[in-house]
DNA sequence: CGAAATTAAATTGCGCTTGATTTAATTTGA
DNA sequence: TCAAATTAAATCAAGCGCAATTTAATTTCG
């Protein structure tokens, strides 16, 4: 057993079928014009309407580097706007509009129609979304 | 059951697991001067010494607009050859050097080092992995 | 108090990723 | 045969992702 296979290595099949997976998303994305990033980004405002730019980034295990033009694209798309904090000026606060509510409604059906193609049964998506989340929180 | 929040959502866990695991490479991979992208590229190469950038390609679920630059820098560092074929000149064919096979060594104990901090029972593993190859294949 | 440390975003630079287009070689079929 | 279709890489543009640095605000503590 040569730990140097590609096909020995869970890392490989992550990386690919996430990969795969949002690819799958992108046609549906497109014609709402988010990207999958920007999508999980608008995932937390539809949940929160109101965020410093900190912790969304903990909520998505991305940083400002990734987020500061990100947001201004979403901003400029009027989805969302972006003022800095009263009690501490250092923090960017985040907040979803009224187009960016509205956009909820049109994605709705997205996630529904990524999993049907997924093809797994719901013994097998209850497994895998378990050993993610055992994954993630140990690091 | 909100199909649109973040924690309901398989994509979401196996984009973030699968970027975190690729963050625990990093510093080991730092040590060989190889990127994760580039490490996958030399596993192939370390299993089978000469193949076609299309090839490489389905292995790598990689199209030549991230091969091509990337096959440039490690034949730059003299982990590979670079070579159109004879047969039909559209073909390119990578093959491994000296120097990239003597890499090999320093790799080794990488895999090893990964799955320790990852903290799964072999079953789990085995489990995660078939999970991500039965989606791999129905993509 | 006020200098030093800490914190949050922004910025920079580099590399990956993908979709679309271009270029060149080969194959197909009227 | 040879023009049209196909195939493989390369190229280009746009966006993500991250490490490292910078800038500005706030907190800590001597």
């Amino acid at each position: 057993m040569d730990p140097l296979k590609l096909s020995n290595q869970l890392c490989f099949p992550l990386y690919a079928t996430s990969k795969g997976i949002i690819k799958l998303y992108t046609p549906l994305l497109n014609e709402i014009n988010l990207t999958y990033t920007q999508y999980i980004t608008m995932m937390v405002l539809w949940e929160q309407k109101k965020i410093g730019v900190k912790l969304l980034g903990e909520h998505l295990f991305l940083d400002s580097g990734t987020l500061t033009p990100l947001l201004k694209k979403l901003e400029q798309q009027g989805l969302l706007t972006r003022t800095r904090s009263q009690e501490d000026e250092r923090n960017l606060i985040v907040e979803i509009t009224e187009q960016g509510e509205a956009l909820k409604e049109r994605a709705t059906d997205i996630p529904a129609k990524v999993i049907e193609s997924m093809k797994l049964t719901d013994d097998e998506a209850a497994t895998l979304y378990q050993l993610l989340y055992k994954l993630l929180e140990q690091m």
